[in-house]
DNA sequence: TCTATATTGTTAGCATAGCTAACAATATAT
DNA sequence: ATATATTGTTAGCTATGCTAACAATATAGA
């Protein structure tokens, strides 16, 4: 996008600004062609991040899911009802609350899960072959970092 | 997320896993925050996205766009519709091509994105303020690598 | 030139995914 | 016992992805 030459001293705030749009757009770019390889799986994209909260977190109560994903209570009921019609999630009575429902993903959840882990470690590798070991390392930490900062976020 | 214990030789394959999942979950949630604040703008994150694309990479037909921003023409056909109805962008007969369409950001559009830039200045310097200088740049990094890589995407 | 094919964009129709508003069922507090 | 709060669902809106089918225009070939 913007050819920001690196401005003398202070990482200023052109820099933060051009940082900040290339990042929102990487983002936006990631999701579009990791989208096109999890269509395989013919499991949608916000159903598949709720899955993967489930597998990876353990059972939890759809209230939990939803604030977990972040998403309004509405939006994760029709996601999980997809999941379920699907056979990837199962729900149980909660013993102590009535109102609250248990959601457990299923055997089959779980493996699919494990194929689309194993299905984006070949899409990377294959498209990170060409990144040296300290620029994928970098990319790790970069990683690390944005989760640090995505998890206090304001 | 996930315990991936380290498996045997190849010192990649569990960690590249674990760095994809968290590299998508990180996208899906930055994405998920930004969406948030872009909200206070009107403007939906496909049409800002493509609104940004005709900023700064000046005007383009349908097709153009639609490849820059991996969509099918379908697909941009009514973000740019959207895009019209809310005055962000114009259309031009191509003097060449009758087919073709000119898409031209009108003096609003560019406003918009300007403001927009603006608010994500502020919100993520808010937000990385506490990073330590070297994280930020740890940042920038990473994001110069990303942006290579997913150019020369397979 | 006339005709066949290719390109460009739109429309229609389907699915997913976000939201709010309104509701039912259940828990809890007064 | 009644009022209030919590949990989840349903209905209905918008937006964004897709494919299939189409119209309009350009281009290539007989």
């Amino acid at each position: 996008m913007s050819k920001v030459k690196p401005t003398k001293s202070s990482p200023g705030t052109g820099d933060l600004s051009a940082t900040a749009d290339r990042l929102h757009s990487a983002a936006i770019h990631l999701l579009r062609r990791v989208r096109k390889e999890d269509a395989i799986m013919a499991e949608a994209p916000a159903r598949l991040s709720a899955l993967s909260v489930l597998v990876f977190g353990g059972p939890m109560s759809l209230g939990e899911l939803a604030a977990a994903e972040q998403v309004k209570p509405p939006t994760m009921s029709r996601v999980v009802a997809g999941l379920e019609r699907n056979g990837l999630v199962e729900r149980f009575a909660d013993s102590k609350d009535a109102r609250r429902v248990r959601l457990c993903a299923t055997a089959r959840g779980v493996k699919l899960m494990k194929q689309g882990r194993r299905r984006r470690i070949q899409y990377l590798a294959q498209n990170l072959k060409r990144l040296a070991a300290d620029e994928l390392e970098g990319v790790r930490q970069a990683v690390e970092i944005l989760e640090r900062v995505l998890n206090h976020w304001k």
